[in-house]
DNA sequence: CTGAAAGCGCTAACAA
DNA sequence: TTGTTAGCGCTTTCAG
């Protein structure tokens, strides 16, 4: 069933006439070899079918790797907090190796604090690191510095487009965008559709969800090109003022059944209103698991969520850096969209 | 960040004041050992918070570890060509710690292979077993006599009710059934619903979907009391035979638009017609993603696939158990019910 | 019942 | 440039 019975280090040095210090040199390429023995190693290697011993190896070598994952930092039941556990997860799997998993956070409206936090990871160089990114170019330069130093480094839930990360895991924002508008409208002849959006204090920041909006639209238009959008904004810090919006829209639209959707994880803002206000005649659709959106959905306030299940990828990603790390192997694949869960009352209690 | 730097056997030894053979003894219990000296030491264990480095102990252990997966046997894009890449998965998983992961087949209608597959692996005693049971008795007795050799089993996709199961991980069938009703019928006000089921020839046989007809039968009766089922029992074998039936069953029904439901994996067979005949205006949802479902879903004559990751369930039995083995750790959750994915033309992309 | 000792396959420091 | 050697932490004889 297995190929033959484990072709050892002292088999190769064996074979080649070496001694297995010399073996060991090419293995881990660490020069100090003549290139006529390196080539003779090689080939024997080659020609036995030799693989390495991953556990005399972890157990002999005192190797210290160390993994830091750079994330938003993020209050109880907000979208991060997933991405947490997913870190608590890889940890899990690259302590078994004796590789340690670190989280550093920063604030993502606030560019210094980003480049505080990749300041501080390059500083005690990591051997591997994993990031959400919120500001294109300064990820680009901590990119160039980690790629430079050789440090392997993984995007998860955005990436920027470069050619040098080891990996990436999530979601097709676009694609998620006109999977919503579909889920939003079952089919039916629409007429007017509402976007929550939240009003962005600071300038300057990019709004992560516009090419998801873009997907959404795109889909009105090619199936509904009659259809009514619009746009209400609403401030995240201020109940009173994000109620009087609302009103705002439930008295201008005369339709009972309206068609509402946000697209970032917030959509428990409408929800909490419609409860509020004891409102059921709405089809609500937003994005992610977190508590309070699940609450809402199983009492009925939201009809459908689209997920990603982020803890799986934070950890997929530290996992993709472990086995290189210890075996050196690569994801299969370097982009990892991963799928778009959709989310309602009937199939949420087994998501998570 | 981490605990004490690595308290070893050799700590454990001294602290007790005995040799590592007898400390070694104790850990897996395999007697020859004075109680006095056993008390001695598990305090000893506590007290410095001693863990057994796995590595060290693959390294130096011997044994011959076999984990073998008992599945139906299935044609190419078969709904358990997905199980056994799952057993692809697993073994990957396991082959790092030196357990090997071997797939035994059964004919899944026909008790005797199912037996003859039983027999066989009790045989040669492996460490660990994965079952996908199709014979409610035959398993419950192939269950008692590996619980009796003290062999870990885990079920997949069904389970039979005891207690001794190590694991089971699954879609939740009735709640599938329910599901379906809500995905099928769109929230809109429906009047009938065809049913199509498989002929079973042979009688005796247990029909696996009989759960998720009553879920989809009990979201029917308590939506839409009004609402009339008709069921249609079409030949796997026999094409024309199929065809004809369906042209009954789109001769009977004057509603141009129809809805439609398949309960287990075969809804091409539907909708193979549907391309054949061009048909449109139907709404067709099954469940699972073959290839064939997925292309006729692409091409708009299935709207909707209700699906469970059964690669992934079975990877995670597979990993469950050699965890067990390697570290004698126990899943989080003994029924693991996994989750119900919802596959449209829109999202099926990034499905698999 | 217990201790001593020889590895498991690999790493890394030290000689040569 | 290369070989030698002493472990890494644990398992497993084999004496006693």
């Amino acid at each position: 069933m297995d190929t033959e019975k484990k072709v050892t280090i002292n088999d190769v040095a064996k074979a080649a006439g070496v001694s297995k210090g010399t073996v060991d040199r090419v293995l881990h390429n660490r020069g100090e070899v003549s290139e006529r023995s390196r080539a003779r190693i090689m080939q024997v290697i080659e020609q036995l079918g030799y693989s390495p011993n991953m556990h005399a190896s972890l157990l002999a070598s005192r190797k210290n790797y160390r993994i830091v994952c750079i994330i938003p930092e993020f209050h109880n039941g907000e979208f991060w907090e997933l991405t947490e556990k997913g870190i608590e997860y890889g940890r899990e799997y690259a302590e078994r190796y004796g590789i340690t998993v670190e989280a550093v956070m920063y604030d993502q409206y606030d560019l210094e604090s980003f480049q505080k936090a990749c300041a501080e990871v390059l500083e005690d160089c990591p051997s591997g690191v994993v990031i959400a990114p919120m500001f294109r170019n300064e990820t680009l330069k901590f990119a160039k510095e980690l790629h430079a130093m050789g440090v392997p480094y993984v995007y998860i839930d955005s990436k920027i487009e470069e050619d040098d990360y080891f990996a990436y895991y999530g979601m097709p924002m676009y694609q998620s965008g006109y999977l919503c508008a579909d889920i939003l409208t079952l089919e039916r002849k629409i007429e007017r559709i509402h976007i929550i959006r939240i009003e962005r204090d600071k300038r300057g920041l990019s709004d992560p969800t516009v090419t998801r909006r873009t997907g959404f639209l795109d889909y009105i238009a090619e199936h509904y090109p009659d259809c009514t959008v619009d746009n209400t904004f609403i401030d995240p810090k201020d109940k009173a003022a994000r109620f009087a919006k609302l009103d705002e829209l439930f008295a201008s639209d005369p339709d009972p059944y309206k068609y509402i959707v946000m697209f970032n994880s917030r959509v428990h803002f409408v929800a909490d209103y419609l409860r509020a206000k004891n409102i059921t005649t709405c089809r609500v659709v937003g994005f992610d698991v977190l508590d309070r959106n699940l609450a809402l959905l199983r009492e009925g306030f939201v009809q459908a969520l689209i997920a990603q299940r982020s803890d799986k990828q934070t950890a997929a990603a530290i996992t993709a850096i472990t086995d290189y790390l210890i075996m050196h192997t690569v994801p299969a694949k370097k982009d990892n969209y991963t799928h778009m869960d959709i989310i309602n009352r009937y199939n949420c209690d087994y998501y998570l």
